[in-house]
DNA sequence: GTACGAAGTGGGAAGAAGTGGTAAATAAAA
DNA sequence: TTTTATTTACCACTTCTTCCCACTTCGTAC
């Protein structure tokens, strides 16, 4: 399972080491894509043909769908893990999530998403700022 | 059963041992996750399992979801705990809930919380104080 | 009161992980 | 075809982590 956060620094030759972690999880290549919410989602192959089958499946009759579609599927790009565990930023998702620098490597479950440090940051606390919303969530699965 | 509190320095390397009446019952590997009022929980692996099967159910399409998921998921880390019966504390989750010297352990049934020690001070003072106010809330509910 | 044992704490050393740079190879342009 | 640029692979350094050992303090039993 995918869990925890990292903070690593992208090059200005667009590489970016991943967590050791997540590496053995994550295989040798890996697809990289424009995320929600300014981030960017990485999934590993298997993950990512099973959400690939989904989209092809789904209606293309509906302009939501559709466009969902592309931008899913349109910036997706095969990145592979090189000898030293990284993986290079195309310069058209580095700019879509707004990486430079520093660089907040997240686990959620199933894959893992790649933010911007200070916007992670900001994120986090708009998150804790919602307590209540928060702990209904967290009685709603037992947590508390 | 997890009941009692303790009261253990977490150094500069982050570590933090845990009370020996709760390693039996822990096992080798816990989950700390992010939790309520500033504090952090720690569940056993089987506990966590549970909540993340609840997790991995819900759909990454909602906002709401996806910022809880994050949230939680990116904010937990698996630590082991060492010869000395010591966990690692990664720093994001330490800044979470203000930890840097003393820190409170509490059991709490089926987890385990951790406070900083004058953070858990204060929130206990608070809540002597407001306990009759509180006990007659939770009575207007039908608790007791 | 003393001694023994267990629990908690601290520090040092070996190893791993992250990052930066250089060389080689491939692609592009002249 | 040659030169130049860009990318990919490899190498090396530095920092951080992790493991191990040792000390101290607290509690208990004799």
């Amino acid at each position: 399972m995918l869990i925890g956060e990292y903070n690593h620094t992208i090059d200005e030759k667009n590489r970016l080491s991943f967590p050791v972690k997540f590496r053995k999880e994550m295989g040798k290549t890996v697809v990289v894509t424009p995320g929600l919410d300014r981030c960017l989602f990485v999934f590993t192959q298997k993950e990512w043909n099973t959400i690939a089958e989904k989209l092809a499946a789904s209606s293309m009759l509906h302009a939501d769908t559709r466009s969902f579609n592309r931008y899913l599927l349109g910036g997706a790009v095969e990145a592979s893990i090189d000898a030293q565990g990284r993986i290079l930023v195309p310069d058209f998702l580095k700019e879509r999530a707004g990486l430079s620098g520093k660089v907040a490597i997240v686990g959620v479950h199933t894959r893992v998403e790649l933010w911007d440090e200070s916007t992670w940051q900001s994120y986090k606390r708009g998150v804790e700022k919602n307590a209540d919303a928060l702990a209904e969530r967290l009685g709603g699965i037992g947590m508390v």
